[in-house]
DNA sequence: TATACATATGCACGAATGGGTATATGTATA
DNA sequence: TATACATATACCCATTCGTGCATATGTATA
């Protein structure tokens, strides 16, 4: 399969392109991004492995927590997204889920600990 | 599902995406699709009514055959059909694609009687 | 070193999907 | 009006995929 339609099949499930939006807003511990989306952690958890493994986001751990961050090559791809980001107001779920990010209260509520740094 | 996933959806299918793509660069019968891309009509065809039935592309009757041609709505969608299109020769099978449709003898091939117009 | 927290993975299952082959439908033409 | 051409659809099958639940792994702390 071609680079576009690997991405774009990534990216046909809602939560993958959840997670794309959200790291595209800036680096995320897994619980950050299951307490915005509120979402089950091993369902974020899956759906992130299989973004690793096809190496269009790149984790570090820190401590407890591991750190996500987008890691995207395709020149197309990246205006796509970021043509996204800029549009959100148009994808009512995407914009949902940039205000719950905003809101400290919601996206830290499944971390349960002090954050690194 | 969001606009934005169904359309991700339906290109994550590589046949699809080279659909699209051809229509990007103008309208065109259902055999001169099958012909450039070298595919069964049935395949094309269910792909096609996909495509159809939801509203990514309208047909028009003409004589025998049926005229396609694309139907975006979405702003972000139309950018990046245009931004593949725009930058097409870093996309192998689609840039092949896109020689075969300039070439009638190929194009052609799998349309038996005169086009018309 | 036991315990809590953060994250990843294994298993089972139902649903959706793409493709091939055959056939149906629609249209022009001899 | 029979026939060829253009296109659409039905049926069957194998495969993939997303999810829930349980559990494993890794890390810090009491």
């Amino acid at each position: 399969m071609s680079y576009l339609t690997e991405f774009f099949k990534l990216v046909s499930d809602e939560t993958r392109l959840r997670i794309i939006v959200l790291l595209a807003q800036g680096d995320l511990y897994v619980c950050q991004i299951s307490g915005t989306l509120n979402l089950s952690q091993p369902k974020v958890s899956k759906h992130l492995s299989k973004l690793r493994d096809l190496n269009y986001v790149v984790d570090e751990r820190k401590e407890k927590y591991i750190l996500y961050s987008l890691n995207l090559k395709d020149d197309v791809i990246k205006k796509l997204v970021q043509n996204i980001t800029e549009n959100i107001e148009q994808y009512p779920v995407l914009n949902e889920d940039r205000k719950r990010l905003a809101d400290k209260q919601i996206h830290l509520s499944q971390c349960k600990t002090k954050l690194p740094e």
